[in-house]
DNA sequence: GCGATCAGCT
DNA sequence: CACAGCTGATCGC
């Protein structure tokens, strides 16, 4: 088998052989572009994405000539740098696309799908899936909650509530991305009969995509003075705008995924909320894996870590790409999948600094937010009990065990872990195969071992560290660990092995 | 002074 | 939490 196409998340998804990032936020030197959204579009030296994508880059964003535009057609392979580029429809929205590259030196194939969903949408293609050894997908909506119900009767509750509410003689205000889910209930209403007004942004987007769309009703401009007898189309920003306010006997609804989480009506503050989504739910999100068969899935957005543990428990290899590798912790393993009832309660952890220390790298590995990191890190270095730990826990943070290395290899911490808990060899390889991650595979042996925890504190661990390095051999190197993992509990044991 | 990027907020 | 996008601050040419 070959190996697998490299991924990294320096900053954004980055496949160091063939130089090239996925969707960056920022300007760069060469990415793809999967979709229009802004939160998907920055200038980069030079660009692939499809021919749709770009028009709309240049009418949305007024991007001219600054860097190459490569365009890629849709499903045919475009032979690059020893590379097979393949762009397939994603059904996200409108130009919609995913990338699979083939690296022709040996065939290892990988799939990324950008944003996408496999129901088939109104205003933009069906998605194409195609197997690939490394599968780099989003998950938005990963989570059994979010399964949507189906999209006709979905929108079929959208045309009801448009229909009641001019009837009662009020103006319907639907809200929705102006690219995408506005065009997706625009061709929706085409059949409906009413006639449609749309903010300017709607406007805009409408335009541009409107000769690769189906039939469209007629819709005009928003204003205010004549929008009586219209249904309204708005993006959600301006769901509570003075526009909006000013036609008082609007009723209001939002188009969002979200719908399906509790309260979502009332934090929008919208009159109703449909589940119409551009993004694939949950069981669309398995379905994808499946088709696929990956080797391995690295996971991007939304509920990573969940999905990555519900993957791991079907048979594949998933982690999550984004979140483990911020503030640069250097524990760089792919993030732990710790679940809930696992991780949190407190003595978990035991006492003393060193297990402080632990449970705030296991926040920080949890929390999505660098603010929050930062916090949960200030929050701890106040705590500790001396002065002197200080240097400690922020060179321990930034996984950093000293000036020296401490010639510890992975097969010594094997070793002592074997030795301490009741895993035998093979067993011990079962547990790393399906963790392939160190300090989770620890955790797990840890948790079969009789432990006795007792306080440790940072200065404990850094005199271990020094002891490891003027031991004379391996034997003795093991027993200190062993001795060590003995006194902590399983969730701080996984910690000390990830340093 | 402008464009690009970023923090913060919905 | 956040499907995406705005605003205002800051950076750098």
């Amino acid at each position: 088998m070959s190996p697998l196409i490299e991924v990294t998340h320096p900053r954004g998804i980055y496949l160091p052989e063939a130089d090239l990032w996925l969707d960056p936020h920022f300007g760069g030197k060469r990415a793809f572009i999967s979709h229009a959204h802004s939160d998907h579009v920055a200038r980069h030296e030079m660009t692939f994405c499809s021919e749709v994508t770009r028009d709309l880059m240049k009418t949305r964003y007024g991007y001219k000539s600054e860097g190459e535009m490569r365009v890629l057609p849709m499903r045919e392979v475009v032979e690059w740098e020893g590379w097979e580029l393949r762009l397939l429809p994603a059904g996200h929205i409108i130009g919609s696309a995913m990338l699979h590259l083939t690296r022709k030196a040996d065939g290892a194939t990988l799939l990324y799908t950008g944003d996408y969903k496999l129901r088939q949408g109104l205003s933009s293609e069906r998605c194409e899936l195609l197997h690939a050894d490394t599968l780099i997908m989003e998950c938005t909506f990963g989570l059994p909650q979010f399964t949507f119900p189906p999209t006709a009767q979905v929108v079929a509750q959208v045309l009801k509530f448009a229909q009641e509410t001019l009837e009662d003689g009020g103006i319907p205000v639907l809200l929705g991305y102006s690219l995408g889910k506005a065009q997706e209930i625009l061709c929706a209403l085409a059949e409906a009969g009413h006639p449609v007004m749309v903010h300017k942004s709607i406007w805009d987007m409408t335009r541009a995509v409107a000769p690769l769309l189906g039939k469209l009703p007629d819709y005009r401009l928003f204003d205010a003075a004549l929008a009586a007898g219209h249904v309204l189309l708005f993006p959600p920003s301006n769901g509570r705008s003075i526009a909006i306010k000013k036609l008082k006997v609007c009723r209001t609804a939002m188009l969002t995924g979200w719908a399906l989480q509790p309260g979502a009506r009332f934090r929008y503050q919208v009159d109703e909320i449909f589940p119409l989504s551009d993004h694939a739910d949950y069981p669309e999100l398995i379905e994808t894996v499946e088709e696929v068969k990956p080797r391995r899935v690295w996971l991007v957005h939304g509920s990573t870590r969940e999905f990555a543990a519900d993957l791991r428990l079907r048979g594949f290899e998933a982690w999550t790409l984004e979140k483990a590798d911020q503030l640069e912790l250097t524990l760089q393993s792919a993030s732990p999948v710790v679940r809930p009832a696992l991780e949190k309660s407190a003595d978990d952890w035991g006492e003393g600094s060193f297990a402080q220390w632990a449970a705030a790298c296991a926040q920080t590995a949890e929390v999505a937010s660098r603010l929050k990191k930062v916090e949960v890190l200030a929050g701890l270095l106040k705590s500790l009990p001396s002065e002197d730990e200080l240097p400690l826990a922020a060179r321990f943070s930034s996984g950093s065990t000293g000036d020296t290395p401490l010639n510890t290899g992975w097969s010594l911490l094997k070793r002592a872990l074997i030795e301490l808990s009741a895993v035998n060899e093979v067993e011990y390889r079962t547990i790393s195969r399906s963790q392939a991650d160190t300090g989770r595979t620890a955790f797990l042996v840890l948790q079969r071992a009789a432990l006795s925890p007792t306080p440790c504190s940072l200065s404990n661990v850094a005199a271990l560290f020094d002891q490891l390095r003027k031991a004379g051999s391996q034997m003795e190197r093991v027993t200190l660990i062993k001795t060590r993992l003995q006194h902590l509990t399983a969730a701080a044991g996984s910690w000390l092995v990830r340093l």
